[in-house]
DNA sequence: CGCGGCTTGGACTGATCAGTACCCGACTGG
DNA sequence: CCAGTCGGGTACTGATCAGTCCAAGCCGCG
């Protein structure tokens, strides 16, 4: 099929079809369970180009992983402007309904419970990386969470005496159960939008509550 | 070294062994990651001894994982004599106290959070042994919270309204950033008992201030 | 215009590993 | 004490797979 020369110089776009092609299967069928040959196919490129771009396999999942965790900051991102939008305290249950909202939305999506089943499943082989996804992916974003609410509290919005501790309350209460159940039964369908949407409510109320505004 | 007929006739006790020895390994090092050589060998038993027993690495892998499954109903079978041990209201916070705790140094040992992470690992492959953990360990768990709360409230204790959404809140107010913590962060040390029960107590609190009793 | 470094397809190696064939020693019934 | 058989250990097989090597084509740079 492919005459050889055809691609592009320069190794980016071989690199990046890589990266894709192996995220991809990484996610399908694991890491042990995926070869080399597979990859190199998938990205329709050979499989020299793959070791001259990665050097091994372990490497290339590496770089996998580097590239899902950095995705992965992208909603603690989008925090600070978020707080920002409550002005007066009837504000905040609609500004951390949306917060909610958007959380559980992104986290139950089937690529991000793949990527905890992919970083959970190789944990014991490649500790540091689980230990990078976590740091990034859940303490990065609890952390944001955290400096959010105490913006809330600092400009008298919300009562909030450890803004830590609510932060891991708050996203614990949403996505637990979700993410747990989605982890395991990989087959079922996850909840729909609209259900997570009511999910989100439920929990939000219950944590202004918990505070009695 | 071991001289042949030495083990005992009836295959039970080599069976016994190579289950030990395959949940070790497998839990230690993952399914893929485990030779069926290695397992023989740590269970001091010849390998045709594994595939007379078991047949194949698949079905061994189930074994495992439906020994460690039944293993982890425990927990719940004990929870309708501690519910019934509340007698007046003013017991109920001490038995849910004594509940949650146990059921947070249960489930934050480095075991089950291996089994955790192994099972969840290779859900892609096995996904019916994913789901049967599943139903067993955690929808089993909480059906018995919740009928433990059921009974509460029918015995006018606690004012619950939906018992299956409290007992999942109440779960997973208390296990969610303990589990997540424990199944990313392999090498480092778990909170110490004394830290989760301070957490159970506090959780348990938070619990009974929100359907404020 | 040609050189060097990139690519490709493919064949190859060496290791690992699931699963099997076979021998030998031990226990059982007689 | 002997014959038959059962089960365990050893050595093997066949497949898979990470990683390498090679011959040849294409491109930009000098």
């Amino acid at each position: 099929m492919s005459t050889p020369g055809t691609r592009p110089r320069g190794g980016e776009p071989a690199r990046e079809a890589l990266l894709t092609a192996a995220t991809t299967l990484f996610l399908r069928h694991g890491y042990a369970a995926t070869g080399t040959d597979l990859v190199a196919a998938t990205a329709a490129v050979s499989k020299q180009t793959l070791y001259n771009q990665f050097g091994d396999k372990e490497s290339l999942f590496r770089a996998v992983a580097g590239a899902v965790t950095a995705r992965a900051q992208g909603f603690a991102a989008t925090l600070p402007e978020a707080f920002a939008a409550a002005a007066a305290p009837a504000d905040v249950e609609e500004v951390l309904r949306g917060i909610a909202r958007t959380y559980l939305r992104t986290v139950a999506r089937p690529e991000v419970l793949a990527v905890r089943r992919l970083v959970v499943g190789e944990a014991a082989r490649f500790p540091d990386v689980a230990r990078g996804y976590h740091d990034a992916a859940v303490v990065g974003t609890l952390a944001a969470l955290g400096a959010g609410l105490t913006d809330l509290a600092t400009r008298g919005l919300l009562p909030v005496t450890d803004p830590a501790q609510a932060a891991e309350d708050l996203a614990y209460a949403l996505l637990g159960p979700v993410l747990d159940r989605g982890l395991f039964r990989v087959e079922e369908p996850l909840p729909t939008p609209e259900a997570l949407d009511a999910r989100a409510d439920r929990v939000v109320r219950a944590f202004l509550a918990a505070r009695h505004g």
